[in-house]
DNA sequence: CACTATCGATACGGAACCGTCTCGTATCGG
DNA sequence: CCGATACGAGACGGTTCCGTATCGATAGTG
């Protein structure tokens, strides 16, 4: 029921005192978070099957056994390992400030990966609200933030209207990203992230 | 492999001519495709089973394949047969059109029977092409195409800025439906189209 | 009434997985 | 070397689902 299945714990001393027998391989275990990640990639949440994640990482049905409790738990452990960078505070205007966020997100976009993260957690929300909270507060959230907290500062220099709604800036900026990976042709990060962020400062009505 | 398993057509003749026996049940069919829907809504496409569809249709098995050849076919069915009412022309303002259109949009959003289609289909795009292929092509592009004449209608009356992106624009209109949908409280349908057109109409940055 | 196709219900074989368990082997500390 | 644990491989029972087949009953046509 918890994220580790066996006896893992230091068992209350200072330091990691050793347990006796053949340690845990780190390389089994980054094999099999890759391994579920590309399963999870090319299938889908439903598709992922842990025999098939076996055999992807070369390992055996019990090796995951040992370290999860089942498929929601390694599934929960792949989306942590995939711990992205978050794109970088910087601090020039918030036309640049913007402008590399939004080409950060739209690269990572790209990358099947991280794309099928956005995709796949919304198609399957309501049945693994566990794996969906923990992705939503410890992802999604944050890059958010970022960028609310980009666009405020951009208020008090004066480069935002003081009247802006932040949430709709975000949604917007966000839903552009999230919906030219859903575009059958995609223009290139950079130079997307470039043209959206200058029309949502500026508007597309006559003035 | 085609819509349908067996013979259903006119066999060549003017006159619809009746087959003999018994004729199928249209209550029967609409029982099977609603049903389809709700299973789709709350389990996702894979977590659609046939079996689970003919219990809640309150029909037998052979029903099913009776009409279509398998799953695929039944979910392409079940989702063509929510024909959305495309939101009017209309004809008034740049502004008044694009408020209208969103707002019915976020409203379907809010239908959970809407609200599945967007988040599944792309969930689970790879897997099944054909059906993704025909939702886009006969669902989601002429509702771009409607929002992009908007769009270039007000190049023309000079409401919208003639160096205005406009696939830009619809990405961001579009987006932000798109993800408010995702969010933990969405604002009211007819007010978020409001702000969110009008935002993206004037721009955020200072004047 | 005879004929025919559809109806709901249900049994069936086969496939895919899950989660458990048991092999024989490999790798660590002592 | 010994004891303890991890390892790959895979057998196993149980569950779910698919797609087919077989019922007797039903509802139309002629």
């Amino acid at each position: 029921m918890g994220t580790e299945t066996t006896a893992r714990e230091p068992l209350g001393d200072t330091t990691a005192q050793r347990r006796p027998g053949r340690p845990r391989s780190e390389k089994v275990e980054q094999a099999i978070l890759d391994a579920t990640l590309e399963a999870l990639t090319e299938r889908g949440i439903e598709g992922v099957s842990l025999e098939d994640v076996a055999v992807r990482a070369g390992v055996g049905k019990s090796t995951l056994y040992r370290r999860w409790s089942g498929k929601e738990d390694l599934l929960i452990a792949a989306f942590g390992s995939l711990k992205r960078p978050l794109p970088g505070p910087a601090g020039e205007s918030v036309q640049a400030d913007l402008t590399a966020m939004l080409a950060s997100m739209a690269a990572d976009a790209d990358d099947p990966r991280y794309a099928c993260q956005f995709e796949i957690l919304n198609g399957e929300s309501e049945r693994f609200p566990k794996l969906i909270d923990r992705y939503k507060n410890e992802v999604a959230e944050p890059r958010r933030e970022a960028i609310r907290d980009v666009i405020r500062r951009g208020m008090t220099t004066g480069e935002v209207r003081p009247d802006a709604d932040v949430e709709i800036a975000l949604l917007a900026l966000m839903g552009s990203v999230l919906s030219r990976d859903r575009q059958d042709v995609r223009p290139p990060a950079r130079e997307f992230a470039e043209r959206a962020v200058a029309q949502i400062l500026s508007g597309i009505a006559a003035k």
